[in-house]
DNA sequence: CTGGGCTTTGAACACGTGTGCATAAAAATC
DNA sequence: GATTTTTATGCACACGTGTTCAAAGCCCAG
């Protein structure tokens, strides 16, 4: 019971006994030197003897001692911290994002405050105001309308911020975006390749950006395979389940309903899927369904989803990558573009019509089927 | 273009211009007074002439200047910090913790260091020194083996500390961890109550204290409705979709198979599912199925999944509660155990042959069915 | 008018670390 | 051996805030 003492401290072990915190000076003390050459010792800095150093920085570790990153901070103006504001991190494609930024901070010995806003206005004033506080070398936001209400308060900060998919870019912050627009176009295009002619899409209206990006990818690929566009076969949910099966709901009441439906993201897909399971009708055998975003989600539901993989960690690091630089005083691109993946699973197929041989007990939809009316 | 300066400011406006950031003793410099005064005003401190008070407000204001945290924290050896220790943020489990948490510690002016360990005992050591270097005024370890490694730097540091569905229970920390157990319990008796009498457990083998409790409810259930235990109905996964799949196909090769199956977590269910499909086997109709945790997931997948909820919110929201309790240097709970909620839906129901009429082109199943033996 | 109590303020030090500068000691050069 | 150069160390101050203590100013009772 005594042993786990160590053998060859002597005064070290009265510290231990200690409640005080030690201190730099405690280390001092015992190594009879001065503060400095402790903290010298313990920066590694060539300026000190090898031998005293060594000396320092085993008396420092038996004492279990710690330097305090408040009063470095203090002295060096720099907190080798950064905030991370996001909407809510219990949304599965903003913790992705954040595991990225986390790992790739901590390789670099930044720690990083997390802080949800929950698209309050309130609350995130709140909480950048806590950044500016804690004096943090960096910011990011992921998914926010930033600039619309703080944006001054985090121009005032001179601090680099980088934004994740921002939905309205800022002047004064750098931004990592994927490239809605071309993975749109290549999601389309592989439903145009799957022989739809009537494909549809589900918008967000809380989307901004990202929505009218992913939007013109969806027209692009039509234009680019000479179907014309049929403003019915648009509508609009709230980026969540509920309004992606209302949304659906109105489309599957279009006669002839869609062959393929392309939805803002996964969640808006899932929620597609369940009004169309509510008609009776089956995916992929009915209509083609897509999402975007590659939740883990998409993986386990039954059909598994067509989708667009954004490399959600990756994004993370990037973004973390692009603060050091920036944090470092050097240049760093300012928009950088990230191009999505597309993700082929067994949400999609060929539409019902194009060989036709599989019947099944449900009223409202073949017996309407007559294909795309022109061309 | 020169409107946005305050009518009111003189010598403010000067502030702006300067690239050096504001500090405490700037704003006494402008309102005539000492640094320790403006102290006093920006803590509404009694000690500090109210009109005097409200003009070094004013001035704070117009000037931007917000406090160092840092500093203060230096001088009063507080951090109004705590660090949130995870296996892994993207877990959506963990997620909805750390949620409540923060929510919980924002509403108190705490602001939290999230960390990634990925179970890596290196990376544990890691950012648990680096919570310890910055002097975090608590700590919440998300389920962990904390202890067995970097126990002893935890109780060192002399913070209190609260361990959330710990594996294993440590002397020197607080907890707050579901009733495994009894949820357990409760939810294979619902099977029970439905007319199961095969039911099979498929547990964690990394699941240590949590899984053995999960069991033990299992089999308190068996024992009071008086069904024999069969040890070959229980079987082992590793918590996540492809262990619960493999495991739910020894449980298949059984003779006759089991009627209701119990998963370890939502996740095991999940990948369970996948194996009874693989068969040509349908949930409810000739397996039930059921999970523990209530991840979002399942509500999306078809059924939807019959589980225990854990009000995983709630739960970060009163491991972040006892924290500021105990760093208030008021005593708390020491162990806290959280009552799960029964989420029955659409992926359990009757056996197959309570009311036997329905018959499907699968081999293996109904023919040996003889219902329990004993009894 | 005097003394005592109250209110308000400022000076000084503390918190723990980093760093420029001076200096002492050691080594190298002549 | 004297001088210069190099190396190693300590002193003192800075970082921005909190806090104790003393003191100045004020009010009021006597």
């Amino acid at each position: 019971m005594f042993n786990d003492t160590p053998s060859s401290g002597k005064s070290t072990a009265a510290l231990h006994a200690a409640s005080k915190r030690v201190s730099i000076k405690d280390i001092a003390r015992l190594a009879r030197v001065s503060h400095s050459t402790v903290s010298r010792a313990l920066r590694e800095s060539p300026l000190v003897n090898p031998e005293t150093a060594e000396k320092i920085r085993r008396i420092a570790a038996e004492s279990g001692f710690r330097i305090s990153a408040v009063a470095r901070s203090l002295a060096t103006s720099r907190t080798f911290t950064i905030g991370v504001v996001v909407t809510s991190i219990d949304d599965p494609f903003v913790a992705e994002v954040v595991k990225g930024i986390e790992d790739e901070a901590i390789e670099h010995d930044y720690s990083v405050f997390l802080a949800n806003c929950h698209a309050d206005p309130e609350r995130e004033m709140k909480v950048v105001h806590s950044f500016e506080d804690r004096r943090v070398d960096g910011i990011v936001v992921t998914a926010s309308r930033v600039g619309a209400l703080y944006g001054s308060v985090l121009e005032r900060m001179h601090i680099p911020i980088v934004l994740l998919n921002n939905q309205h870019p800022s002047h004064f912050a750098h931004s990592i975006c994927i490239d809605n627009f071309d993975a749109s176009r290549q999601l389309v295009a592989h439903l145009i390749a799957l022989g739809h002619r009537r494909i549809a899409y589900i918008g967000d209206r809380f989307g901004h950006g990202s929505d009218s990006e992913r939007f013109s990818g969806y027209r692009a690929a039509l234009d680019e395979a000479d179907i014309l566009f049929q403003p019915d076969l648009v509508v609009h949910g709230d980026g969540k389940a509920e309004g992606g099966k209302e949304a659906m709901a109105k489309l599957l009441a279009v006669h002839p309903h869609p062959t393929a439906v392309f939805g803002y993201n996964d969640m808006t897909a899932i929620g597609a899927l369940k009004a169309i399971r509510a008609r009776g009708l089956r995916v992929p055998a009915d209509i083609s369904l897509a999402g975007f975003d590659d939740l883990p989600l998409g993986l386990y539901i039954d059909p598994p989803l067509t989708t667009v993989r954004q490399p959600k960690q990756q994004m993370g690091r990037m973004a973390m990558q692009s603060l050091l630089t920036l944090i470092e005083g050097n240049q760093a691109e300012q928009n950088v573009r990230v191009a999505g993946e597309l993700i082929i699973r067994q949400s999609t197929a060929a539409p019902p019509d194009s060989h036709s041989k599989e019947n099944h007990p449900c009223n409202s939809s073949s017996a309407h089927k007559t294909g795309h009316k022109r061309k």
